[in-house]
DNA sequence: AAAAACAATGTAATCGGTTACATTGATTCA
DNA sequence: TGAATCAATGTAACCGATTACATTGTTTTT
């Protein structure tokens, strides 16, 4: 039934019989107003239930404190770490989030942008759809001085700053690792090469083989979208394949898991006849039997550098250009998928 | 270098000769004026590249058009797939989201309300952590006649509506699936039976074991975080179990999966020797050997189904306590981690 | 002791929309 | 034809902060 008006700094002023810009320079802490004053109008603020209103303040310093965060799922692990990393930082300096998920269309992700756009985001941390071929719908952002940073599926844009892992060192580890357990017929599977991390893994894929004087067969190169369905598809496709490969290489851990799944089903051994590696590190490599050799890399902080990164840009503290590219170290963990020879001695 | 001035209702006026309200009016599609004077604004705004401010309308109208969202965490399958239910809803009315998860930790789920609380959200969608005791920091939505709505981990709270499913219902199919393939000694492991979900899924259990006459024993319900850690721990505690138990009904997937992969990997046969069931039908479900038996819940409706509800309080379509809690259904999966019968005849 | 410097506070314009309440001119009605 | 009605548009107050630029009173300097 009540209406309880909300608490402005003009009533808190007119109860202590100062002016309203008194009391909005005690509320910010400004050491030109003296302490006995601030105590007074902290003390009445806390008594009254007064509560800062953001908008006020954003109409007129033509800001919003606010982030956008635009990725293509929120149903990953690697994801909702990363989301965490930038939380925690973007709290601490008082910001707040705005997340969208793509859903992996470039449709979805327009319209997140547009809504990014319109609620006048400060900057934007964005990680690419696997669709995404334009990039015109940040155009608008680079016009009105929005930093936008890219994280893990990064864009080639010139105003933008990219935080990121070596996609091609993970994937040359990945495939030379396999190459050492004596595989030659290495599948690759991966995503359509859009997407840095996609093009990059292929790239370290492609160079192991020349490196160790394996012939390149596109034939071996299986593209979709990444999802367990997906890998049980391709596990399909493999089994039509003559002579089967001895190898998969997945360019993530759920596709990887997908169609180790099926190929178990379909009385595949794996290592002994086929070998896997994935990428990521998600907890359903520990699951999988045999666990699944993988590249690990550091989600949490990926979201606190690419965050921090973005904040220093509002705060003028790095001019744009002087941090271009920020890698994070990536490492391959081993694990019984990949194994042949220890396997074959069981 | 350009500092692009915003355009505003006052550019759009000056140039075409009319006032601010009418372009406040015509922008808003307002039947009041005429079709031509709307078109001639609506060309302008176009060509000028006006872009809306809600600041400004928020700051009068007192309201914000934002949704908070807060959950315990967004690395599950189940929640992001709630997640994009409430996307497709909220954006579709025009709303956005303010999201945040508090790691399953009353302080930080305290924090996240502060910031919803400042941010102004219209509304409020929450998910409990497991630790929250106290609800006092929805006193002051509550207060503000901010209306809230509890999904899945939901609160007693008088004014909230909740959507949920009828967890004693799926944890009483569960229990007595088990029981049916001939399982006595079926260990629980759940969380502190703090949430509704876990206090419900606890007395689905115990239901089950009375009605078939199996005597409750307090050594058989193991508490802990649910993660797939602590079913690592779980399954430690359950090899000192004497005699072992012959099923466990685990309160999620993730959980039964580390714990099914520890006691695989101490030599027990599953289902053989111990038989599993989970809760959420995880995708992790189907990689675990054997297939995990599990409740499946419908997360995307059940995203749906509480923006949903909360926009309808917001324009005043239901009254607060004309629906006070929506359930949804949810159906028992059976697969081979708790098929004794079957797996016995191998 | 007058001038200069400073600390503390006040005044008022500003940000960009919304909307209650006029105003204007055209149309309809009796 | 004058009054009533209506459609289209305008005027101006309002939302609650920020801050450049006064103003006031006190202390320091010479």
């Amino acid at each position: 039934m009540a209406k309880p008006k909300e608490v402005t700094i003009y009533d808190l002023a007119r109860k202590l019989n100062v002016s309203i810009a008194t009391v909005s320079r005690a509320l910010k802490d400004d050491p030109v107003v003296s302490k006995k004053t601030k105590k007074k109008i902290f003390d009445l603020a806390e008594e009254m239930g007064y509560r800062y209103n953001h908008f006020a303040r954003n109409l007129r310093e033509q800001r919003t404190y606010t982030i956008g965060v635009i990725v293509p799922r929120l149903n990953s692990y690697f994801m909702s770490t990363v989301i965490a990393g930038i939380e925690s930082v973007v709290n601490n300096e008082g910001y707040t989030l705005l997340i969208s998920q793509s859903s992996e269309s470039a449709g979805k992700e327009v319209d997140s942008a547009k809504t990014m756009f319109n609620n006048r985001v400060d900057g934007l941390l964005v990680s690419l759809a696997y669709e995404t071929d334009d990039l015109a719908h940040f155009d608008q952002f680079v016009k009105k001085d929005v930093p936008i940073i890219f994280f893990d599926r990064v864009a080639d844009h010139p105003d933008g700053t990219s935080v990121l892992i070596d996609n091609r060192k993970g994937a040359y580890e990945s495939t030379s690792h396999l190459i050492a357990q004596g595989c030659k017929h290495i599948v690759h599977i991966t995503a359509p090469p859009k997407r840095n991390v996609y093009v990059d893994r292929l790239a370290g894929y492609k160079q192991a083989l020349a490196d160790h004087h394996i012939p390149f067969d596109e034939k071996y190169i299986l593209i979709n979208n990444l999802s367990q369905e997906a890998g049980a598809q391709a596990a399909a496709a493999i089994l039509q394949m003559n002579p089967l490969p001895d190898a998969v290489f997945a360019a993530n851990d759920n596709c990887a898991v997908g169609c180790m799944v099926a190929l178990k089903k379909a009385g595949i051994r794996i290592p002994q006849d086929i070998a896997f590696v994935g990428f990521n590190n998600d907890p359903v490599s520990t699951v999988v039997e045999p666990n699944l050799t993988t590249i690990n890399y550091p989600g949490y902080k990926m979201g606190e550098m690419a965050a921090a990164s973005l904040i220093n840009h509002l705060n003028g503290v790095n001019s744009i250009d002087a941090t271009n590219t920020i890698l994070l170290r990536s490492e391959l963990i081993v694990r019984a998928s990949s194994l042949k020879t220890t396997s074959d001695s069981e």
